[in-house]
DNA sequence: CCGGATCCGTTTCGATACTG
DNA sequence: CAGTATCGAAACGGATCCGG
């Protein structure tokens, strides 16, 4: 299994450190962001995204992901097969962050087609975080009601 | 106001991709916030870093970064052994980022010793994003005083 | 000494097949 | 639909060596 973390305890003093114990690979970033940006809450859903993240790094991700206490899963009332991941708090609160390096790549990006989809979110910021809160705070029902997320866009 | 037009790119293209073309990695991050945060600026300040990163790893990541146009490499002059990394332009403005991070990172860190380093910065968030940009752009002399840097650290 | 490169055993990743 | 199991491929990381 996986065990331990931490090889040491290093010296006393931990000076900077920064927190990406989830966040320092390829794919935990991506994951947030489409449960940010594009309302993801499904396996099903993150594995189709356009990142073609393969099942068994998707799960372990999302188990270290809940485990950071960055998302918490809870399975569908409704169909026990499914599965709801949602965002904490302490997601919610990454948001920013998330949004920011989003807008921070596509300022720096060569492709000619600026996204505009960032671009809109950057102008409306606070609204889009508003609505980032809105959708995944604890309250109950929370029906994933498509808002600016549906861009990218399941036109199937 | 959601969601208006915006192009047709869809799932043929990346809807919203994060720049983490050389984010995505244990390393880079870390980097980078020392190079913010900690004023490093050489090769072995970054290898003697309490990360312990590998020698063969942190050239690659450097070179990575480098490519990706974060930082820059020059010999320094006075010294031809030495080698002067810095922080281009686009890494500059990832700093807020990077800096949020650290503090939404910290806020949510179970150590009971809260960084009290990262708390200051995020009391003193413009005058510390002013000071690395001060100390990274392109100027030339620079000579890398340490300021809030010196903080956490590094009884050596 | 400094910034790397090379070798090599170990860990992790990732594509696919498979299970509940 | 949401995950495991498997297995080859790639990345990691430690040690050592090298040019300046």
């Amino acid at each position: 299994m996986k065990r331990g973390k931490l090889k040491s305890q290093q010296r006393s003093g931990c000076p900077v450190s920064i927190s990406l114990e989830a966040l320092g690979d390829r794919w935990s970033l991506l994951i947030i962001r489409d449960m940010m940006v594009r309302a993801f809450h499904t396996f099903k859903q993150f594995r189709e995204s356009d990142e073609k993240i393969a099942t068994n790094i998707l799960a372990d991700r999302l188990q270290k992901l809940m485990a950071a206490g960055i998302i918490t899963a809870e399975p569908e009332k409704s169909d026990g097969r499914k599965v709801n991941y949602r965002l904490t708090e302490k997601g919610i609160d990454l948001a920013p962050v998330v949004l920011d390096l989003l807008i921070w790549g596509t300022r720096y990006e060569e492709t000619g087609a600026p996204n505009a989809v960032v671009e809109k979110m950057a102008a409306n910021r606070d609204e889009v975080l508003a609505e980032v809160r809105r959708r995944w705070q604890e309250r109950d029902p929370v029906p994933f009601l498509p808002s600016f997320s549906n861009v990218g866009g399941q036109s199937k």
